[in-house]
Formats: C-alpha cells, structure tokens, sequence
DNA sequence: ATAAACCCTGAAGTGGGGTCCAGGGTCAAG
DNA sequence: CTTGACCCTGGACCCCACTTCAGGGTTTAT
C-alpha cells in the first residue's frame, strides 16, 4: 500500500491531469460503467492505466471517444465497424495510402446512409405535407409511398 | 377440400393476383423465411391471406416492405420505431393532424441522423484529403478528430 | 474507525432480433 | 404414386450488446 505522496516535492502546479475514474466518465459520457468495461474488453476503449490499487483512470478524451460510439451506434454501426472506424489511424504497421483507402470506403458507407436517410425524409416530408393541408381526411397519401423508396 | 375453380365461368382475364409463396417474397427481399415469420409474429406486416392448405400468399408489396424494414434497420431504427413509422397512415381512429404530429416528429429524428451522418462524413473526408496529399508519413490527423463532433 | 460510496474480477443473465429444428402436411414433376 | 421442394407450427437456440450479481478490496466523509 503506497503513501500517498511519495515524491518528496509534490508539485501542485498545473496538475498534470490525474485522469477521471471509471464513474466519473461513465457519468459524463452519459453510460453505464459497466460498458465502458465491456467496451475495454471488446478493444474498443483502450486500456487506461490504474492507480497503485488497481482502479482505471482515464484521460478526459474517454468522454469524446464514448459519446462518439454511442452516437454511431445509433446510426446503424456494429460495434465492429465503429471499432474498425476507430482503427483508422496511421501507425507504423499501416501506410497513409492504407489508411485512406478503408475511410474511402466507410465514407461511401456513410454516404449511402445519408442518402438512403434523405429518401426517407422526403417521402416523410411529402406525407406530413399533404396531410397539413388537411387531405382527404379519409385516405391521405399512406406511408406506403415510402416502401417505394430504395432504402439500400 | 374446395375445389380449385368453383365458379362456373372462371375469367382468366387479368388474372387477379394470385400472390407469391413466403419462399418467393423471402428470396426476393433477400431474407430468410422465417424472418418474415417473425415479423409477422411481431405485428411488422399484417397477415396475408392463406391457401385453403394454410399457405401463406403474399401481395408483390410485401417484398418492398421488407425491403424498407431491412433498409431502415441498417439506419439504426428498431423494430418498434419502424413499427411506429409504417404506422402513419389514417384510418377510422386516427385524425389526420394526429399522424401529422407524429410524422413531423420522426421527422425531426431522422433529420438529426442525417445531421449526425453529415458531421462523420466531413470529418472523415478531412482525413482521407489529409492522407491523400501524402501527409505526414508518420501522423495523420488522426480520426480522434471525429470524437470531437457532437453525434447525438 | 466505521459507514457509504466506489472500484475490482469473473461469471451468469437479459432483451432484441433473428435462426434452426422436429414433426408433419402439400404440391408439381416424372 | 412416389420423390423432392415447399409450407406449417411451436419451441429451442444463437449472437450481440449489455447488465446484473457475487464476493471482495479502497476511499472518503463523518
């Protein structure tokens, strides 16, 4: 069991960012601290380092890295693809020109959701519109119109 | 047992719809029999009319529609939101205001993934554009840009 | 110095969305 | 009139993404 300050000269200047507890992130980043574990397990979240006593201490970029998985979550991404969205980075094993061609194509991927997303805005939009105009209040122009969208 | 053509003067004419098999509708929606099980089993499409042996006949719309659920899934709606939205549509119990109100509302959600969408895309369009102009070897501005856009 | 609030691990349990299987009819082709 | 491809039902089983639980340390406030 270490002291608590065992530098005889504890600098309290600036304090170098002692990093967030498990709690703390999940709180802020708005998910269970159980997640963030799963996550850790799965390769998502890289393993941050732990405190003498075995507690993780995260940097605050957690926070920015948790939101952003949840939100591409709700976007239809497995936690694979966003982990595969995550990995594009350029380290010594992947060459730039690698790197660039896997965003190329989860760039297509994501156009092809706005895109497939907007079809349904429009006839969604056609809908609320004419019913607005108070249609024929027996039969307004169905929904049905946007199974007639090519959706993929 | 009844007999296969009961009425004395069968018109052949335009031969009204005899439907398709759940096999057929399956292979041309690119999904499995028994999903279409269980989305009928789940309410997702209405129960078809049966053979005098049981078999289920499908109207060719019903594979647009499963179309449109798949499509919709891959966009990161549940089951119950897709429910909610093929639910829009006018009948005896619903006013058209009602579905109005309704609509505008997953309106406005659908809007916030396309938004969402649109933030990934410029963020990893930036990537791949720093990447193509050979950046730096051995640090491209990495993806962590992403975590920093607000997705939801 | 003790309780409340956290944190740890490993393993089991849950809910959504299917998928498979057993046991048994049906139908078109040969 | 049999064979193979389909279809039926009900129920078991599977994967993913978590969540809960059991059993046990650590920190912090009082």
């Amino acid at each position: 069991m270490p002291s608590r300050d065992v530098s005889p000269h504890a600098v309290p200047a600036a304090a170098a960012a002692p990093g967030l507890t498990i709690g703390k992130v999940a709180r802020q980043a708005g998910v269970n601290v159980e997640t963030i574990r799963y996550y850790e397990r799965r390769g998502l979240l890289p393993k941050p380092p732990r405190t003498p006593s075995g507690y993780r201490l995260y940097p605050p970029e957690s926070v920015a890295r948790l939101r952003f998985i949840k939100g591409a979550q709700a976007l239809g991404f497995s936690l694979g693809e966003i982990q595969e969205l995550l990995a594009l980075r350029v380290d010594s094993e992947t060459t730039c020109a690698e790197v660039r061609k896997r965003g190329e194509a989860k760039l297509a991927q994501i156009q092809e959701k706005i895109q497939a997303l907007q079809r349904i805005q429009e006839a969604l939009g056609r809908l609320v519109n004419a019913c607005e105009q108070g249609g024929p209040t027996g039969e307004c122009p169905i929904i049905e119109a946007l199974e007639h969208q090519r959706l993929a």
